[in-house]
DNA sequence: TGTCCACAGGAAATACGGGGGT
DNA sequence: ACCCCCGTATTTCCTGTGGACA
């Protein structure tokens, strides 16, 4: 009985202490188109990406007067909201032309994974409804042939948004070619193609002569500044979120230290919705300094989850080494953390790699920051590398059991 | 000054695996 | 179904190196 009445109470205080009202509003990919827009609405109206849009606008005004817009490429780093700006302003360009009367349509490709140019051009046959989704075994000139079948009686504006350009895989020439060169020859359409970039250079490793015929036009998106962030975290607050479990300040904190390390707008709400979870599960308000544990987790998540998508031997490699600085305060030298890592090779089943090999995967590690490691010569007693950690005891630790779950061993002492 | 340790790290060879062409 | 080709991972082979020590 008494149990009973403790769970009642535990739920109860639970409930009172929600913070988290519609989780969906702190991650996009699980809102819906419509959904999205409407948040985009709000955000746009509040002058948040103006320039942006400003330059969108120009960009397609002729349009509206029968001319036909160059080419368009996006700049700009993750999470300045490309893909998020440019998708609206197509709904919305499209709503427009409906008014007007002018024929457009629009397709985004999306290539937010890395593809190679066939699967590209696949998907692109499949929205366009010219094909099925094939594996292999169709040319990549069949293919073409049958998209402009599909767009030959489409008189009309079309537009291609190829969201990060830069991910096509393997002949980036040749998808260039097509929509470049062949494609504007052989249809009568009005072809208006949209690129994606985080980087500045991605036209420069292409074939000049593509180069030379791409009339292009280009929009920078800056990085979000404080006072955006603002805006848009506070709407998410307003949708997904209990205000009054909210401190004063926190919004401000969140927007002052996202724009000044990253402008990421992703990220912001992701630091939000963290602090939001850790609140809740402490009953507690999201404070301060809440915050700032958020963003301990958060960093310490990135650890995590970078060396679970680590190839194993990497793994291997640095569980060695934790294992042995945590048994020794001096350095290790390579030597012992290869004898380390064979050991533990052995024990999981795993080939072990060459020293040369070895020796690589310790500077991969160093490189991403999970380990120190610095060439250091003892005179007549070798040149080796130094080899320390840095990281804090609670993330090493983590890492550990992290990388044993990954071999399936259970962390046993 | 020369020697020599215990590797670093470059270059080339080789293994591997998956996708494309036929 | 088959073979080929190419990109990547790893191995093999090799030369280079800073400084303690004699």
């Amino acid at each position: 009985m008494q149990t009973n009445l403790k769970i009642e109470r535990q739920i109860q205080s639970l409930l009172q202490n929600t913070i988290i009202l519609d989780r969906r509003f702190l991650d996009d990919e699980q809102l819906d188109r419509g959904e999205q827009f409407r948040v985009l609405d709000e955000i746009f109206s509040l002058d948040v990406r103006d320039a942006e849009i400003q330059d969108l606008s120009s960009h397609f005004a002729p349009m509206f007067r029968g001319g036909h817009p160059v080419h368009l490429s996006l700049y700009g780093k993750t999470g300045t909201g490309k893909t998020v700006t440019m998708l609206y302003y197509l709904n919305m360009l499209q709503a427009i032309c409906r008014k007007k009367k002018i024929d457009m349509m629009y397709i985004h490709l999306d290539l937010s994974t890395p593809k190679p140019c066939f699967r590209v051009l696949n998907d692109l046959a499949c929205y366009l409804d010219a094909s099925k989704r094939y594996k292999k075994g169709i040319s990549l000139d069949e293919l073409m042939g049958k998209i402009e079948e599909k767009m030959e009686s489409y008189r009309g504006y079309f537009i291609i948004f190829v969201d990060e350009i830069d991910h096509v895989r393997r002949d980036l020439d040749s998808f260039l070619k097509f929509l470049v060169k062949r494609l504007p020859q052989t249809v009568a359409l009005k072809l208006v193609l949209v690129f994606s970039s985080n980087r500045l250079n991605w036209l420069e490793n292409i074939d000049p002569r593509i180069k030379s015929f791409l009339k292009i036009n280009e929009v920078f998106f800056k990085p979000y500044n404080a006072v955006d962030l603002q805006q848009i975290l506070s709407l998410r607050i307003r949708k997904a979120l209990n205000q009054q479990m909210i401190e004063e300040g926190v919004l401000e904190k969140i927007a002052a230290v996202s724009s000044r390390t990253h402008g990421d707008a992703r990220k912001a709400v992701e630091l939000l919705s963290k602090s939001a979870l850790i609140a809740e599960k402490e009953g507690t308000k999201v404070t301060m300094e809440l915050v700032d544990r958020a963003l301990d987790d958060i960093e310490k998540d990135k650890y995590v989850a970078m060396i679970k998508s680590s190839p194993k031997q990497l793994q291997a490699v640095l569980y060695a080494i934790i294992a042995l600085t945590a048994r020794v305060t001096k350095p290790v030298y390579t030597g012992d953390a290869y004898a380390g890592y064979q050991l533990f090779c052995s024990k999981i089943n795993l080939r072990a790699l060459t020293q040369r090999a070895f020796s690589d995967l310790v500077s991969e590690l160093d490189m991403y920051g999970f380990i120190q490691a610095r060439v250091f010569s003892h005179g007549r007693y070798g040149r080796t590398k130094e080899i320390t950690i840095n990281l804090p005891k609670e993330i090493s630790d983590r890492l550990r059991q992290v990388i044993l779950m990954e071999f399936d061993l259970n962390p046993i002492h």
